[in-house]
DNA sequence: CGTCTTTGACCCGCGC
DNA sequence: GCGCGGGTCAAAGACG
């Protein structure tokens, strides 16, 4: 995934060469096995993994900081990635936008899941948006300053605009929503391993009937676990068995599924779609 | 009973 | 200075 010049996360594919998980509109290889799938997405991972390194490196000449995001946790809402806040100029650098995209069944619910546990304590209707901007603070740390602003979208009231701003001062185990310890130590893990607290820039979300698969792009996670619910596949995967594991995982999910297919593919399609845009200026 | 959410009031910055 | 809009506070109610 690639920073823009605001350190958010851009479009890689100007960089980093197109992603078939981006392209416009990626027929269905329905005679790729997943593991195929699998390894290919590692593969791509990797790729858009050594682009963001290139981007980072060039981008480290200047003195701004770069965004961070809380982690892409599993929810319901399945997080985008965004390129948002000062995008022109940054006095403000601790603020970034995620987008994420609502299930239809918590049209009413104005909440983000996010990975962290966060207290409303505020909600404003304002004038360019039908729908009310919740506010709220970050709850595990009554010392952290992070603050984050959620609000629908006024084209798409399925899709949820989080503003975040600031960053966490605690280690991020603030959640009851993690699937289980391991999957939570490596959420830590991931979070010391990195040298900027949460990111979900690096992250893909696919959100489908309640089930989300999370691609870590860039980040460098040991292998995990997945729930009957959920599957998380992360750029690097180490072991054979993991891999096992995953396939399995996997093959329960989307066996029989087609919703899945589409709603991958309205994903997909939304993303780009966000994406060329922002991807037009950053070169 | 403690915690969290809701919501109206208040504060503050900004543009005119 | 005034009005507007965004952001925050805090009391009251809901909930477990």
């Amino acid at each position: 995934m690639a920073m823009d010049s605001n350190g958010e996360c851009s479009s890689p594919i100007a960089s980093a060469g197109l992603l078939p998980l981006f392209g416009p509109s990626p027929p269905p290889p329905q005679a790729e096995s997943l593991e195929e799938k699998l390894r290919r997405v590692s593969e791509e991972n990797r790729r858009l993994a050594a682009a963001l390194d290139a981007i980072l490196a060039a981008d480290r000449s200047t003195p701004r900081a770069l965004a961070t995001s809380p982690p892409a946790q599993q929810g319901n809402a399945a997080l985008t990635t965004q390129a948002a806040a000062g995008v022109t100029a940054e006095p403000r650098p601790r603020l970034r936008t995620v987008r994420a995209r609502a299930e239809p069944a918590d049209a009413d619910a104005n909440h983000l899941k996010d990975g962290y546990q966060w207290r409303k304590y505020g909600q404003k209707v304002t004038r360019d948006n039908p729908y009310p901007r919740a506010y709220f603070r970050c709850a595990y740390a009554p010392s952290c300053p992070v603050k984050k602003k959620v609000q629908r979208s006024a084209d798409d009231n399925l899709m949820l605009v989080a503003t975040y701003e600031g960053e966490h001062n605690h280690e991020q185990r603030a959640q009851s929503e993690y699937v289980n310890d391991a999957s939570t130590s490596q959420q830590q893990q991931h979070q010391a391993g990195s040298s900027s607290s949460s990111l979900p820039c690096s992250i893909i979300s696919i959100n489908s009937l309640g089930r989300t698969i999370t691609l870590g792009l860039a980040d460098q996670r040991p292998p995990g676990s997945s729930s009957n619910a959920e599957a998380v596949v992360v750029g690097e995967i180490v072991t054979p068995e993991f891999r096992k594991v995953l396939v399995d995982e996997l093959a329960n999910l989307l066996k029989n599924d087609s919703e899945f297919i589409e709603s991958l593919a309205s994903a997909v399609s939304d993303r780009v779609m966000e994406r060329i845009p922002a991807a037009g200026h950053i070169f």
